[in-house]
Parts: structure tokens; sequence; C-alpha cells
RNA sequence: GCCUGAGUGGCGGAAUAGGUAGACGCACAGGACUUAAAAUCCUGCGGGAGUCAAAUCCCGUGUCGGUUCAAGUCCGACCUUAGGCACCA
């Protein structure tokens, strides 16, 4: 039909030459803006499903440039992480030039399309003065008492020879080669991000996220309020504290159970008469993978500790200790009291080993299973009686308060953040090891700390960063006192430099800051963040986090980094499955381009259904959008001399525009172009069109296929460049339709359609309606009860 | 188990605030143009009854109930499915 290839190339070298999408930091327009996760620049090349995303914010992004926005759609490279430090350790490059021509070949593509991002302030986070300051927001958290190094266990995967993050190891498999992950000790770097549990909580009020998106954050965080409680122990001057969620069945606890790392294990060592089967059970726990040890559905396993005993605080009976690893020790305190009668776990454990079961609360058949519900209770002491478990958990907290024997606590699943990788292609961890003055911070001013430019760095098998090898760059003098000291070998994980990106957006290039506080202030919060739902917990959790310490050390402006959050579906290959190169199921969006064009793929992409769904590739529906995409060129040769609106066309003109605007702001794309192909229709049906017709086609069609629309705008001499043109407007009172059919229904059946107009009163519209033959046959002979009739929607006739 | 969503033709999917279910596209079938094919154009396209053809009628938005003049849309229970959390006390 037409050269799309070169008509695409045309325009993308003119929106360059004429830097059409660089935003400026301030002026007097509104700022907007518009973020997509920045892409992991693998060596595969771009996806599909980047097309689907980076098109879908495109079209918003062109849309509010041309609405009088000042829109800053950036684009950069996510680019430390293992992929690339695998394939540079097999083909002896080092990651630096591989991640480089990776980036070559993504931005190539990503240009093909025809996106608008300002490559002005392009940068990727493996850029020494990026993760410069990287860096030095870690020293801050330093600094601040938000880093510090502990001994973790951490998920160790023997096959990648890294430490992963409770996020990386899910399931006890590693998420990137599917080993199963083992337990290690180790010393790591750790970021308190369990004290910001609740401000992420909070800070959710500030946000515009999906609501599913804000769902799974509020999950992950896991907040529950219930009460510490102390537990004495018996002949020994101590106690054991433990956390519950149901203080109100303090009296039905008949047993206690310790997780198998709890302390008291060794502390009380001498006192457990059977330490040996403890210890035994403990070490096998220990060799237990994480998905055995959490598996719900698996028989309960423990052992009771035969020596100590503790005292039940509001009844003062004695209680026989367990420990057990259904108990965990990086929740709550890593004790638990158990109420066999009320609790599913407790109940199971306690039939399996014979322990007694009491009732507090009435409602349940504990001979059965463990009864949760709400009830009356009984065997209760000072609760006795009462029937409501939120009264009776507050009077319980207070008679704990009052007693000093517990207190009203909230605990969340939130976990501190391990940030150290035992891997070379990250950013170097800024700290340094002195034998005499400990770990000393490198000075902000010798930043950045970079890697050394060695061709060798295969993972150690000690668990050690390959960094360790590298004795001239570990080696070096304490910033403190001057002797000989290490540099920390541990790299940061992947989700640092990601953490703070739309950051360094709003001023790339500054060489004296991260970005200054005038352009963070200028562009306040993203208006508009889209990524995967892959990211909605981990990427966004870090990046909250990471961003409110910045705002509480008064180095960013606001609390929160994003105003809204939306997510994409995935797109899958034809066979509906996820496309996979085993499967043979990928499409190359490059060959897509190469047979039907960018704006064809880009407009199918936006068509091919809901943008929050999932969705099968179908190269058919691509078709489908090519020759939609022929039509509208094909009306080039009906277009008369008229500047205005057509008559016949005005009203569906007005309807269109304002369904487009509408549609691409809500992220309903497909819609949007739906309506395009009617209101094409609509010109094909039409004997001529006018220029103003046509123009407003292209305009609207512009932010989805922006190539051939600008050509075809200049071609038939309609106007400014689009690019350069203003959104155009609609009349809300044209969009109303002057005539319209309704239907007719009786007793809620359709039986005819009436054309009205908006002049017809009500009684003239009955009298329509009565009068319809088919109406007529089906009242016949019937009792009229009432006639309802929606102005402009329907009448309906209630017979009997 | 708990928390979110989602179930509509052969397929992808439309249906403001309850008001003509199936827009738009794909696939398919028939026809036009052509020596032929491609491209393009026209017609049909949820199921069933009815008819030369129609008109018209019945059924139909996961299942079963309910509210309403009217339910894909609201309410209750259930089934299926996707995602999140999960021995979290």
């Amino acid at each position: 039909m037409y050269n799309y290839s070169e008509i695409e190339k045309k325009w993308q070298k003119y929106w360059i030459d004429n830097k059409c999408f660089e935003a400026k930091n301030g002026g007097d327009k509104e700022k907007y803006y518009i973020l997509v996760e920045f892409p992991y620049p693998s060596g595969s090349g771009l996806h599909v499903g980047h097309v689907r995303s980076y098109t879908a914010l495109d079209a918003l992004s062109r849309i509010k440039r041309m609405q009088g926005f000042n829109v800053l759609f950036p684009m950069g490279w996510d680019a430390f992480g293992l992929p690339a430090e695998q394939y540079a350790i097999k083909n002896k490059v080092h990651p630096k030039i591989a991640v480089k021509e990776n980036i070559k070949v993504f931005k190539s593509q990503i240009q093909s399309l025809g996106l608008s991002f300002d490559w002005s302030r392009e940068f990727a986070t493996t850029d020494e003065d990026y993760y410069k300051w990287t860096q030095w927001q870690f020293l801050k958290f330093y600094e601040k008492g938000m880093a510090y190094k502990g001994k973790k266990e951490i998920n160790w995967c023997p096959n990648c020879k890294i430490g992963l993050s409770n996020e990386e190891a899910e399931g006890g498999v590693c998420e990137r080669c599917g080993h199963t992950v083992e337990k290690k000790e180790k010393e790591q770097w750790i970021l308190k991000m369990s004290d910001y549990a609740e401000k992420l909580l909070d800070g959710l009020n500030d946000t515009d996220f999906l609501d599913r998106i804000k769902t799974a954050q509020i999950n992950w965080i896991g907040k529950s309020v219930g009460a510490e409680v102390d537990f004495k122990l018996d002949n020994v001057d101590d106690y054991l504290k433990v956390f519950t969620t149901r203080p109100d069945t303090l009296y039905g606890v008949t047993f206690m159970v310790i997780s198998p790392e709890h302390p008291y294990i060794e502390k009380y060592k001498d006192k457990i008469k059977n330490y040996d089967e403890v210890l035994k059970y403990k070490n096998e726990a220990a060799h237990k993978s994480e998905i055995e040890r959490t598996d719900a559905t698996k028989e309960k396993t423990g052992v009771k500790i035969d020596g100590i005993e503790a005292i039940n605080p509001v009844n003062n009976e004695k209680i026989q200790i367990w420990v057990s690893d259904y108990v965990l020790i990086n929740y709550g305190t890593g004790a638990i009291m158990a109420v066999p009668a009320h609790d599913e776990r407790d109940y199971t454990f306690a039939k399996k080993f014979g322990i007694d079961i009491i009732e507090v609360i009435k409602g349940g058949d504990i001979s059965k299973e463990a009864y949760t519900g709400d009830g009356e209770m009984v065997n209760s002491g000072v609760l006795t009686g009462i029937t409501n478990k939120a009264t009776a958990i507050d009077k319980m907290i207070k008679f704990l308060e009052d007693n000093k024997i517990g207190k009203k606590t909230t605990n969340y699943r939130l976990q501190d953040w391990i940030f150290s990788r035992q891997r070379f292609w990250g950013e170097p961890i800024p700290m340094i090891y002195c034998d005499d003055c400990g770990w000393v911070p490198v000075p902000y001013e010798d930043l950045p700390v970079t890697l050394p430019n060695v061709t060798s760095y295969e993972p150690t098998d000690t668990g050690e960063s390959p960094l360790a090898n590298i004795t001239e760059w570990v080696n070096t003098t304490c910033p403190k006192c001057g002797k000989k000291a290490k540099r920390e070998t541990d790299t940061m994980p992947n989700w640092a430099g990601s953490s703070w990106y739309y950051l360094r957006y709003m001023d790339p290039k500054n060489v004296d800051e991260f970005a200054s506080l005038d352009a963070m202030k200028y562009w306040g919060m993203v208006d508009y963040y889209n990524g995967g739902m892959e990211h909605a917990t981990r990427h966004l959790l870090y990046a909250r986090f990471w961003h409110r310490f910045l705002y509480d050390n008064g180095l960013v402006p606001y609390p929160e980094p994003f105003k809204k959050r939306v997510a994409h579906g995935m797109i899958l290959g034809e066979n509906g499955e996820k496309m996979s190169k085993s499967k043979g199921n990928v499409v190359n969006p490059d060959d897509m381009i190469k047979e039907y064009g960018a704006d064809a793929l880009r407009t199918y992409e936006m068509f091919i259904g809901d943008y929050e769904k999932d969705a099968a590739w179908s190269e058919n529906g691509l078709k489908g959008c090519k020759r939609f995409l022929d039509k509208v060129y094909r009306l080039k040769d009906k277009v008369n001399d008229n500047t205005e609106y057509t008559k016949e066309l005005e009203s569906l003109i007005h309807k269109t525009i304002k369904k487009v605007t509408n549609d691409i702001s809500t992220m309903n794309y497909n819609t949007a172009v739906s309506s395009l192909m009617i209101l094409t229709n609509a010109y094909e049906d039409a004997k001529s069109i006018s220029k103003a017709d046509y123009r407003v086609l292209l305009t609207l069609l512009n932010p989805i296929a922006p190539h051939i629309t600008e050509e075809l705008n200049e071609m038939c001499n309609l106007g400014d460049k689009i690019v350069n043109s203003a959104w155009p407007d609609y009349d809300e009172s044209k969009t109303v339709d002057t005539e319209k059919e309704i239907g007719v229904q009786v007793n809620g059946k359709v039986r005819a359609t009436i054309l009205i107009n908006d002049k017809m009163d009500e009684s003239e519209i009955k009298e329509l309606a009565l009068n319809n033959e088919n109406v007529k046959r089906h009242i016949e002979g019937k009792e009229i009860l009432k006639t309802i009739i929606i102005k402009g929607k329907i009448v309906n006739i209630v017979v009997k």
C-alpha cells in the first residue's frame, strides 16, 4: 500500500532533529511525569510485551503534550545484574562491554517504534556517575543507622553461588535457575526496612495505585495487631515472651512452642535434660529446605523440652514448653502460646502429642476441630461471660498492661532488606574494614567506588564475592586511621539502582547532587507509573522505602514517589502460553515492524484487549490493524477542499473525540482504537470528506500511530505538524443525538424499536410506542398496569 | 485456608449511573472484480423454531436463588479461573 518503513524513518528523524520530545525543567506549562519501568537490556532483545506498555504510555505522553502539558517521559537502563555477569563470564568479556552492546540493540529497537522518549535524559544504572549516587545514598542509610552488618541466615543458591533475598527465593527455589535454595549463615549488609512498615502502609493513602496493587502491598507488609505476653519460667528468674493476636484465649493456653532457632535452647542448655534430643531436632530443622519447612499441610513435628516450664500469668498454671519448626524465628518473638481449642495449628499439634485442649470460647466442637469463631467466653476468669471477641481482647490487654505482664503490640511480616550480594556485576558497597576501626564508610568525596577492570571474576565456592579474589582492588587504607584495610567485596542487589532512577531523570546531568531540590520540586511525584504486576510488591516497596528514607532526611521534597501505578497484562504466545524460546512461540517485534510497520504493530497491541489483562498474540489480529491503517491511508483520495466538519459526520466526530480522549487517559486503548475504526468506516461510506474531517481523524489516531498520520497530514496539506498541534476539543452538545432509536418492551421483553427525537414529550413517545403494530399484538386484550418511559433509553409497558 | 480480580458467540473482546446484549476486529461462508491469484468491495455470521424469503416467537452473559417494570450490570450462596499472602501465632 505505502512504504511504511520509509515514512517511519523520516518522522523518527524529524522528531529527533527537532527535539520534539525533550522536556525542559520549569516553564509556564503544567508538568506531567509519565514513567515506564526501565528495562533490563537482556541479550534477547525487546519483547512484544515491552511494545505494549511503552506504546500505551507513549500514547498518553503524546496526548498530554498536545493538551499543553510539559511532559517528562524518560527512558534508561537497569543494567546491573546476573544475566550480564554470566554472559560475560562465559564469553570472557567485561560485562560493561556486553551491556553496552545490548543497550545499543534495545535502543534501536525502541526507536524504531517511534516512541516519544526524551533521550537527552538517558542513563544506565551501571554508569559510574549514576551509581556514584546510589553509593552516596547507601552511605546516608549507614550514616543514619539504617544500614548494619549482621549475621543472617541467607537463602543460598549452590548453583548460582549467590545469596538471595527472600523475594528472590520464593517457594524455596532460586528465582533465576530453579535450583533448591539452601540456608547459609553469612555476614550481610542489611537495611532496616521493617522500621518503615507503618510508614509504607500509611503512605499508600497518598497514592492512587490500582486496588490490586495496593492490596498486594498491604498483604506483603502483613500488619497484625495483638499483644506481647510474658510467661514467667518456673524456678528460673526469666520470662518467655510471646506475641499473640488472640490474648482473649489466654486461659486456654495448654503449652508453649519455641522455634528451633530460639536463643533459649542455648541459654538454658544446662537445664534442659533432653538437650541432645532438642539439638538433634534443631539440626534437622536447619537442613530442611524452605519448602519443607513452610509446608502447612505436612505433619507437625516437635520435641518437648524436659527441664523448663512456664507459668501462665493469668491463672498461674504450669505449662509445658515444646520446640517445633512450625514456629518461625523471624516473626513475632519466635515463641508462641498455644491454644489448641481455638487455633488450627495448635490443635493439630496437641492432638498428635496428646496435649490437653481447654475450651474457652463456646460455639464449636473441640473434639473435632479447633473453633476459631466468636462466642461466649467460658473458663476464662475475668473474661467469662463476654460474648464479643473485640471486647474480650481489649479487656485482656488492659489486664495485661495493668499487671505489667504484657502490652499491646503490632507485628509486621515485612522483614529487613538483605542488601548484600556476593557478585561482581553490581554497585560495590562503599565500606572499608579496618582491624582497628571496624567498618568505616568510604568518604563521600571518594565516590564512586568503581568496579575493577578485570576479565576474570568467577564466583567463589566459599560464597564470597568474586571481588574478594582481586587483591589489588580489595587492599586499601583505612580512611580513618590510614592503616592497611580491606574493601567490602559484596555488591548491591539489582533493586538498588531501580529504587531512585525516577529521581535522576529529573536532573540527569547533575554532578553535584543526585538531583537538585529545585528539579525534584518541579517534577514532584511521578504522575503515572506503569510496570509489570511482578513488581507490584518488591520493586515498588523497595523504591517507596528508599524514597521515604530520603524524604525523612530532607533529601527529597515529597514522601511518596509515585502517584498512580498501573500494570499491563502479559502478551502470551499464539497458543496462549507464556512466550519462551523453548516453546517456540516467541514473536520478535523487529519482524513485525518489518512486515507490517511500527504503526500497525502499535495499533494492534493497543487493540489486543483489556490493557490490564494477559492477551494471546494473533498475527491475524495484527493484519486486521494493518488493513485499518490502509483504509485510513486510502481516505486521502476522497478529501475535498472544505475546511469545516461535514454536517453528516459532525456528531460522530465529536463523539469520537470525546471517547478517544477519555479512553486513552483511562487505559481503555482497545475501545479507543475501536471508535477510530468506526469513524474511519463512516468516512469510507461518505461521498467525500473535508480537510477538517480528515485532519481530526489523523490527530486522534496520532498518539497510537504517529508516523502515518503525520505523513498523511503533510501529504494532504491539512495544517501544522500534528506533533506541534493542539489536541482537538469536542462540543458536548454535539455529542447528543437529536434522533434516536429506542426499544419498546412489553413486560420487560423488547417487542419493537421506535424512532424518537429530543423534542418529543412523554405522551408523544407513549403514543408512538402503543401504536406500533407488534406492540399492539402483545398488549391486545390485556390491561395496561403502567408504562415506564426513560427518556432517550427505553419504554416498558407492563400488562396483565 | 485468607485477600483481590475475572467468567459474555468459533476467537480477541464491547456494553456511562440497572434500560434494545454481542460494538469493533479476527476467523469462517457466499458473492463481485480478475485469465488467475493477491488486494479490495458487498452480504451473512449466538443457539433453536418458523418461512420460498420474511415477519415473528422461544432460549441465551459460569450455576442456583433473590431484588426490580427492567439484571451481563445490584444482593446471597456456590462452581471455575488468574494473581497476591500463607504453619505469620
